[in-house]
DNA sequence: AACACTATAATTAGGCC
DNA sequence: AGGCCTAATTATAGTGT
């Protein structure tokens, strides 16, 4: 007769946590890194079940950052930026001979729209730079914009007025990134990166920043941002 | 005695199924939101968990775009985009003295290769066509951008060179990201939002677009873009 | 389409290396 | 950091409403 006997557990096994900021810098550290590889494969698997596009970035306390995308990031953040979907994923379910085709017929439709929503966006623009911000803000004819010049005084800049123009570049990047689409579209031809990579990062000021404490209580799904203790 | 007799099962519960292109249109909705809820629910797990700032952007086939941030996807996506780290939450474990400070050994080494990168870009661009492209990227003195010129030719357009437009710009707006960060630090003020909105989305085309058959083998962690078939 | 259910598959916390 | 292990927790496929 055999006699069964229970070995010793060599682990604990899981044990559950509270979701609240871990202390333990090792323990935070090790959670850290296997999460996220845990979100970047879930985000993989949703590309894929569901032909989506995913994009995900993950900045670590020390500032590091770490990113998954499909496609690739870059197009993804790119398509939010510029509010352009993606190219649709063929859907094989569709019966289509030739999944590579463009569904033109449709596409044409809505690609007038498109257009013509893109001409009211012009003349909406036009009206609001009567406020003559956009010649300042896309730069003077010369070399230098102004806000590279060093003897601009920051102190007396205005916040509201950098994010205005920031804003407003953000339209004009709107503007190019749309037209970027259409031209080739037109062109029949797209290039193996739906855009071009970011010429990796121009880290103007990387400096030491911040600190703002939040921790547990942190905005959930684009809440606000809690204001820098001075 | 009582006779325990097992219920009829009600459902099959969780079956495995395989990583490929959902091909039952609803199935793949419903797939798409519950999962797609899954990951937001994770992203804000870790960030609680381990401080991190997280960006989720998910495209939907149908081109709806589903996001979440913490603290918000604009302040991660501008992080990324100006290679600035976002503020670091102050990490009591870490025995360092200065806890504000951003770790930037890697960085320089990233930034040299970055800028060498942009080199070689620009030289590129300028062996295929001669320079004075800067002048009409950052729009002339006039209220009018080149690329809103409506007798512009499109088929003429050349797609890189709308792209090295594109990056030039994306390059302006990284500068202009950076200048809004040294500002706000400089004041010790900021705003709710750590960037101004994005005014709204200019949905220029949400059309169906293209179809590339990208399927299951999609591109992991930053992979390419399969080429569009002509 | 969003919610409830539930059996089961997948993830993962806490070890240890 | 990365891999392996184990037990428990958690996510979720399939279903119904």
């Amino acid at each position: 007769m055999v006699i069964l006997r229970k070995l010793p557990k060599r682990t604990q096994g899981r044990k559950r946590i509270e979701i609240k900021k871990l202390e333990n810098l090792n323990n935070k550290q090790v959670t850290f890194s296997k999460r996220r590889s845990g979100i970047f494969k879930k985000a993989a698997e949703l590309s894929v079940l569901c032909g989506a596009e995913v994009g995900v970035i993950v900045f670590s306390t020390a500032g590091k950052v770490f990113c998954y995308g499909h496609p690739n990031v870059e197009t993804v953040l790119d398509c939010y930026r510029s509010g352009v979907a993606p190219p649709a994923v063929f859907d094989d379910t569709a019966g289509d001979q030739n999944p590579n085709r463009v569904p033109m017929a449709e596409f044409n439709k809505e690609y007038m729209e498109a257009i013509k929503e893109l001409e009211e966006q012009k003349r909406r623009v036009v009206e609001v730079k009567e406020e003559v911000r956009m010649k300042k803000v896309v730069g003077g004819c010369g070399e230098m914009f102004w806000w590279e010049d060093e003897s601009v005084d920051l102190d007396v800049l205005d916040v509201q007025e950098v994010e205005h123009y920031l804003m407003s570049l953000e339209d004009v990047r709107k503007k190019m990134a749309a037209r970027l689409h259409e031209v080739r579209i037109l062109n029949g031809t797209l290039t193996p990166r739906a855009l071009p990579p970011v010429p990796a990062v121009h880290r103007l000021c990387h400096m030491p920043m911040m600190t703002n404490g939040f921790g547990a209580q942190g905005g959930q799904f684009g809440g606000g941002y809690p204001g820098f203790g001075v």
